[in-house]
DNA sequence: CTTGTGCCTTGACCTATGTCAATTGAAAGC
DNA sequence: GCTTTCAATTGACATAGGTCAAGGCACAAG
């Protein structure tokens, strides 16, 4: 909600990559304005609402893009209806994979989002004459490979209040990175994702997820104004529920 | 073992990138006589024995390097001793992160080991002046976050005989892309890891581990020989226990 | 051939999480 | 202000996989 709600009435503010909200962090984010005016040349908007998928596996994509307001998820699915999501993509990350022109996973939105689309092909050719374009993707793959790395301890080894715990960690310190400076306690966030959506991201089921961010409540660790509004005291407590050792309590 | 284990006498044979096993697939696979010859001047050789560390997490790393025979594994460990696999690095693969001097995950030799190791600072700045290698690194980073995905799938959904099965299919398909040309029918290779590497690869414990190639066994779909000698008579049968849909049995 | 030392297998039992089902809550349209 | 609808909670119960413990197997060293 918040920022992330602009919706398609603002494509058209959007079209000034001055303003854009993700210039300094997206893939263009060191691109010199000449650079900038080549990209400008094969890109395009687009606008989705909450639900809406984007792409399905398999299907031919003939674009890349950078997520500029929303999120976005990319999910795996089986056969007999399991899925799991394996990536989250937030504002300024980046969707599809220069040298493939078919997708691995579906692609949803999970807010309603807009994307900075460029034609696939052109891209391609702008990533090899612009290193400025080029190293930062290459920057930018190599973080989310480290996140998905990280994601993986999550889903082989948690148990499930961890997992949760991990899940709500992190949405607070993204929050934390956004506005404040840095030390979130006593932060204050509201879930961009429905229990289902966490379980898909957890490896969990929705009941499961559901018990157990009533038992953090339950256990003082969270608040919950509605279902959606989270408030933590007090963050080193919730870093302890995590598993995740750093240092945990600092008392002892 | 087999084209896997030559051991430190064979440091000095390696020194040729020109002989070079790994020499169309590494990060250098794009690399010209003249380029090849700047990354010589900061590459050297080293070697591990089966079992041995490499690096531990939070240590400072003066180098990236490629694997050149052998096999690594990335893990991240929890203080309570639950441990992940977040990677496996088999020949060819690279192992680093340019932009960051100090590594996220415990790196140990699972077999013996040769790198071709690069000191950091100078590589990255071949990387800026180089597109055949930041290009090259971007593909094989793109395909290492696939993989994860991948992977991601595995650990969070599926069941402990589905994981095994997958875990065979891809030690069946890579068996089958060094050697042979496509179809692996019949395929016959050798685990690369013990059981326990298995369970932390997989997200299970060394028992359950046991206790499902014991099951795949009893049902037919694998042979063993000793302990690490797998047969798959029929590879599609060994597709259908992944949970993958593909097609799984074309009969019907 | 005998003894170790690391794997690996197998069994009995336990628990965390999934499954199925009923209820409650809360935002959206009339 | 009601009704509808979709999301979330909660409970009772089932089960996959973890835990603990005892052997077994195979290769290496003597």
């Amino acid at each position: 909600m918040n920022d992330i709600s602009i919706k398609s009435e603002s494509s058209a503010r959007l079209r000034d990559c001055g303003t854009c909200p993700i210039r300094h962090n997206a893939v263009c984010a060191r691109c010199e304005a000449d650079e900038l005016a080549e990209l400008d040349r094969v890109k395009y908007y687009r606008n989705y609402e909450a639900g809406q998928p984007i792409i399905w596996s398999g299907d031919h994509m003939d674009f890349v893009a950078s997520v500029v307001t929303g999120v976005a998820a990319l999910t795996q699915a089986m056969e007999d209806g399991r899925t799991q999501m394996v990536g989250l993509l937030l504002p300024s990350d980046f969707l599809g994979r220069p040298g493939r022109n078919t997708v691995l996973y579906d692609v949803t939105a999970v807010s309603d989002l807009t994307l900075c689309c460029f034609r696939r092909k052109p891209f391609e050719d702008l990533l090899k004459s612009t290193p400025n374009i080029s190293q930062r993707l290459l920057e930018m793959t190599l973080n989310e490979l480290d996140a998905a790395r990280e994601w993986m301890l999550i889903l082989g080894r948690k148990t499930a209040r961890e997992k949760i715990a991990s899940l709500l960690s992190i949405f607070a310190r993204r929050e934390a990175s956004l506005h404040l400076s840095h030390i979130p306690d006593g932060a204050r966030f509201s879930l961009p994702l429905t229990r289902e959506a966490m379980a898909d991201y957890l490896g969990l089921t929705l009941e499961t997820v559901s018990r157990q961010i009533s038992a953090l409540k339950r256990d003082g660790i969270i608040e919950l104004h509605g279902t959606r509004q989270v408030y933590i005291p007090d963050f080193g407590a919730l870093l302890v529920e995590t598993g995740d050792d750093a240092d945990g309590g600092m008392p002892e």
